[in-house]
DNA sequence: TTGTAGGCGTTATCAA
DNA sequence: TTGATAACGCCTACAA
């Protein structure tokens, strides 16, 4: 449909190489400028990058994997990567794997035959081998949120521990003896973290952790949910409980509201992840708030040093704070 | 770096053209596929896809447009479409115009160059002339959502009409006099929509619609707030409120918690579009719920119908029923 | 069944 | 500055 350089050639009496070199900014008579910029637009001409791309080797994209598009805290770092890497000339294909295993590999894959230019992920699992592979074919990848055991690679993480040990320090200062943590996945690197936060806040001071006291969801809503469940219906409930990511954070609020719990004066809660969530419960919920423009920021930035071919430094491991945004949710027993 | 079909072929003694056929299925004798395949493992030979799309003019990728990522509406139904669509072979392009003008159509050339068969958008404004283009170039468009002045689209929309209307009487039944809504931008079809709802059942009901009682929102969370606030500070403030999108219904129920309203006895409220927040809130909110699951479906099937040359029925205009999910934030005046 | 050759739309090299 | 020509990696007639 589309018309060619070829097209343009033949309609300007100019040849091939000429129309390129204006194309791609060389230097060009002014008056053949003239009449190539006219054809142009008088034959709606549009670079066809597929075959730029196949002969420069050069897509100008960028591949982002995530878990899934569902997940508000991979989308919000997502669109502001997005933004970023436009402004640099780069455009960008976010694929999500839906928090599946084989999907991961697949898309994986998938963007590797797009030939992407660069690519940041935020793994599930055991893609190391993939990963390693690709960073030796020389196409940098940027590791977010999730740390893996690759000797080689840029990352960008939040230190989710020593979050999660202000978050349960708060509880621990206002004097709450049993504090109730509703962790995540044991496999997942985040979970691991945010849950040794907890246990070293806890040993810093000298209390006893009673593992009853600590439960593992799946960092989806029906898990915060019946985690929270299983901690109303215990001999010795907690006083305080920690749910370490955002869609937890909503299934145990829904938990209780059903059973009619005041907060703070039956329950104290700190949750994670949404600053807007925060705001919509009453009273105020207190929460870990990751740093997600800082990470997309950080994570893109690096991304364009690596594809300039800047490898200064590398591999670089980039650890952001998180902060606790302290409101109404806890009661101080003190 | 990665291995070609001409590799492939030094290295197994059989020509270009037989490599090629075995990759696309061709008859090979038994024993070269053999060959053939062992050394495509052996070099970890992969298609490159850039390459075959320029010489067969497809590239098996679906180019799906929406207003931004951080919109849960989009980000669902895109994400199930995305899983229709890759089980039928085809990859999908993500953007997202970031609720902007100008993008809008940046986005749309870029997915242009990237040559996609297909595209799924959900339009802002006024990309008719550019879409029409689009579609005369024979790449299909399935349009959702809202709804463009084109005469020749498939569109895939919601009847957000009757849905309102459907909404608001229940809050007529129950008795309310003054039902206030925050309706969405002016332009914007899908607003314009659930206004008319609005305007229609207080006509079937012989009701005086108020001007002060209908407020322009912007489908975003501070206009929830700042609507809701004006509602209270009315001389005679509505019974009840409808909210007609999600972000605004959350911005809504933040200024109910700082206001310290009790819903429904002080205030009946009526959000939009997102069920787990329904639950969240107590008592649990009632709710217009968008079928998500069946937008994608019907969009995905739809264009996967278009791509496979049916252009049967064309322009086809699918209007899915959103339904009415009553809990109790309504209060009985009865 | 297999091999050869031409072309998809660009860019890049090298003469002119 | 411009033009001719050879790739980039693949597919596809057509010939062998």
């Amino acid at each position: 449909m589309g018309a060619t350089i070829k097209d343009i050639s033949k309609s300007t009496g100019l040849s091939l190489g000429t129309i390129s070199k204006f194309i791609n900014g060389g230097t060009v008579l002014e008056k053949n400028k003239i009449i190539i910029q006219q054809a142009i637009e008088k034959m709606d001409f549009k670079v066809n990058e597929l075959a730029r791309a196949l002969k420069t080797s050069k897509t100008m994209t960028i591949g982002v994997l995530i878990p899934s598009l569902e997940n508000i805290f991979c989308t919000c770092v997502v669109s502001n990567i997005e933004n970023i890497l436009l402004k640099n000339g780069y455009s960008t294909i976010i694929c999500d794997y839906q928090d599946n295993l084989l999907l991961e590999k697949e898309k994986l894959n998938f963007l590797m035959n797009k030939r992407v230019d660069g690519m940041i992920i935020v793994p599930l699992s055991e893609i190391e081998e993939e990963i390693e592979k690709i960073i030796q074919s020389k196409i940098p990848i940027i590791l977010i949120d999730r740390m893996l055991e690759l000797s080689r690679c840029d990352m960008v993480l939040v230190d989710n521990l020593n979050a999660s040990y202000e978050a349960v320090e708060h509880l621990i200062v206002n004097e709450h003896k049993r504090i109730g943590i509703i962790s995540g996945p044991k496999e997942v690197y985040t979970a691991q973290e945010r849950l040794k936060g907890y246990v070293r806040v806890h040993e810093d001071y000298s209390m006893k952790i009673d593992d009853e006291l600590v439960k593992y969801g799946d960092y989806k809503l029906e898990s915060g949910y019946e985690k929270l469940i299983e901690f109303l219906s215990m001999d010795f409930p907690p006083t305080a409980v920690y749910v370490t990511n955002y869609y937890m954070t909503l299934g145990a609020m829904i938990a209780i509201n059903e059973k009619n719990l005041r907060i703070p004066e039956d329950l104290s809660i700190i949750g994670f992840d949404n600053l807007e969530m925060a705001r919509i419960f009453k009273p105020a919920l207190s929460i870990v708030v990751q740093p997600m423009k800082q990470i997309a920021e950080t994570s893109a930035n690096l991304l364009l040093k690596r594809l300039s071919g800047d490898y200064n430094g590398f591999p670089h491991i980039e650890r952001l704070k998180a902060r606790v945004l302290l409101q109404q949710s806890v009661k101080s027993l003190i």
